[in-house]
DNA sequence: CTGAAAGCGCTAACAA
DNA sequence: TTGTTAGCGCTTTCAG
């Protein structure tokens, strides 16, 4: 590790040229196999490994894909100290029992959040893509000030970039795609030139909303919302209102609906939750008359008329609020009300009832964003890509098959 | 993105040397506020972005450091077809009901395993001690046949890599190290002059199994072993042989130990519970006689005298496929039986019962992992360090805290 | 404070 | 098949 061998050295020890070696690395059937081997032989006594930058620099190609993922969420951690690292001796016994199951998971001062597991499904599916293509692949999360240093940073890196929406300011991006192509993910807003891989957020909720309309004495329904400066939150609003209005066009006209607002937090699912379960609460819609014929099974009508027989939430963590508040208040999920989210994350694979929720794509963002960047690698005249994954509905306990009935698309 | 600027370029446009525009960028303060604004001007006026290849080679020094993990389980999907992704007409509605809450996640063809996200976290905390430090990250994960490719290729780039243990073959590690600095993750046997960075098997495992053989009752225990060639399964053992004889010299003499062959596989541990409850079966231990004293609220005695007080298995997957086996055979744990694992998966957090474990600080390990080949890039003249990180014991519900006793370490 | 010039290690014509 | 020779775009002395 002194001093790293070069082409030259490997060249001088095979006695060869350096071209030569540069053959045998790139193209070696363009070598006879005798001086290929000798070369080889050479690489292999000098430890020697090519400089990628060099590479890059000659070749006018990194070989390197980026990957801009939202930041952390706990960054501003003390400079650790070292000493505690090799005092092993005295091994904590951590009482874990009353740990929430979707809560974060202290681990020795840090918090890992599972809703960040979310963009990892992302980061592998890019890597996997990215390799097969040949690139190698370098990731980068957002910093709050630093941001522009890295993307810039990386930017200079990498033969192009993957962006996930509301990272990166627009001007910044618009910046940098001048010198390489950009691809821009889940965004359904695309107000720009670049690239853009979104998720299908309309069809996603219209056709979840629709199973769950047609479910077996549905006549009241509640949406609750996302943040109203959400692009996602209108496409989902749009969507539950499609299936709403196929659902009245289809003889349903009896079926009453209320909005109400929520912010993508489990706090305002609870908050939510908790104004229909108090007495007193109850109109506020845009529906008809009460809901038409009895529920079947349905369980103790705590709340009064103000309980709908579905709660439609524009993602998951609203929706796992609003299951924390009925489980609380003993109200039956789904027997006497169905919830549903949308996102598809882990969390919701382990509440009580399971949460049945639209799936995002997310592996196939990661990956579907590298090869539109390979794409356009390689057709930098293409116009604009917009391309929109379809995402898939999981039924599970909250808002089960058995209670709802036909299939929807 | 026509022809990406260059120095040049910017220099011409601001009327200064190439040499200024470097200063700029890299010392602003070394030169004249108003020189300084005009080329900060010409910069985004040609959208320019330094090449990250041409100041890596210029300054021998790439600002990125590498990641080498384990490769992802599901890899020879066949080429997505382009078509689907635009046809988003029909979106499935999947009944996810019966999907085991530990299992794979089915997402569009793909499969996402939960115990990948493990090494997720390895990444993460490489990630953010990266960039804190200055430097970018690249990820790469092993590819069966073309893994030497890949290394060979990732460690042109950067300035240091960090490897999983037992992802890379040892000579291939040695020529890479010849190049830049290299330290090997999670590796309890190191055979090289290389850093590690590694887990206190030992310890952990000795800490959790004192605290359950310190439990009321606890007399008959069976260890679970993982597959004889694993160094963590070595090491492990090892904490669960000292932490019985320390038990042993307190006055436990007639503790009863049994050793089971397991693989670290699920299906291992449920093969081993389910010989556990195979009537017949009862030896094969190395312990006194029968456990002293009767349980207390023990279960019905399923299994009769092969049931163990405690299953204590070297590690998490293990764990579970044991309370696999338990739950659908009515075997109370813990009351009958108290069941331990090792590794902090996420799956444990989801069991019935939940798993107590020993959880290993994973983002921990790739934060360590950076500021190791940090230090290293600094004083390369450092003998090889070997950092051993702390583990901590999460008590949960497969062997909580109440049922336990003293404070162990 | 700014400019000129010499590489950094490799690839890719073009020759031989 | 192999060697020669330009650069690739930037950092960095060393002068001015």
């Amino acid at each position: 590790m002194t001093k790293a061998p070069t082409v030259y050295d490997v060249a001088a020890h095979a006695a060869v040229s350096i071209a030569t070696v540069s053959r045998v690395l790139r193209r070696p059937d363009d070598v006879r196999p005798e001086t290929r081997t000798r070369v080889l032989d050479s690489v292999r006594a000098l430890g020697y490994v090519p400089s990628g930058a060099a590479r890059g620099l000659a070749g006018r190609r990194h070989g390197v894909l980026g990957l801009f993922l939202p930041g952390h969420d706990a960054i501003d951690e003390p400079e650790p100290d070292w000493a505690v690292l090799t005092d092993s001796s005295r091994i904590p016994l951590l009482d874990d029992r009353e740990a929430r199951v979707a809560g974060p998971v202290a681990t020795g001062g840090h918090w890992s959040n599972p809703a960040n597991l979310y963009f990892d499904e992302v980061l592998r599916g890019a890597e996997v893509e990215s390799w097969r293509r040949g690139f190698a692949l370098m990731v980068a999360a957002g910093r709050g000030s630093s941001r522009e240093v890295i993307v810039n940073d990386i930017a200079g890196r990498v033969d192009g970039l993957a962006v996930l929406a509301q990272t990166v300011p627009a001007d910044l991006l618009a910046h940098v795609s001048r010198r390489i192509p950009v691809v821009v993910l889940a965004d359904s807003r695309p107000g720009d030139e670049l690239d853009h891989v979104s998720v299908d957020n309309v069809a996603g909720m219209r056709a979840l909303t629709s199973f769950v309309l047609d479910g077996r004495g549905v006549a009241d329904v509640v949406y609750v919302t996302g943040p109203s400066d959400s692009p996602d939150e209108a496409d989902r609003h749009r969507g539950f209102d499609e299936a709403v209005a196929g659902r009245r066009a289809a003889g349903g006209a009896d079926l009453r609906v209320r909005v109400e607002r929520g912010d993508f937090s489990r706090d305002g699912g609870r908050r939510v939750a908790e104004a229909l379960l108090a007495p007193g609460s109850g109109s506020a819609g845009d529906g008809a008359g009460a809901g038409a014929g009895a529920r079947d099974g349905a369980g103790p009508a705590v709340g009064g008329r103000a309980l709908p027989d579905a709660v439609v939430c524009a993602n998951d963590q609203t929706a796992l609020g609003v299951l924390d508040v009925f489980d609380r208040a003993g109200v039956d999920v789904p027997g006497r009300v169905r919830v549903t989210g949308f996102d598809g994350i882990e969390a919701g694979r382990f509440s009580t009832p399971r949460l049945t929720t639209v799936r995002q794509p997310m592996g196939e963002l990661g990956r579907v964003a590298v090869r539109s960047i390979v794409r356009r690698l390689t057709d930098p005249g293409m116009p604009p890509q917009r391309v929109t994954l379809p995402v898939e509905v999981l039924l599970r306990e909250s808002c089960p098959p058995l209670l709802g009935s036909a299939r929807t698309s």
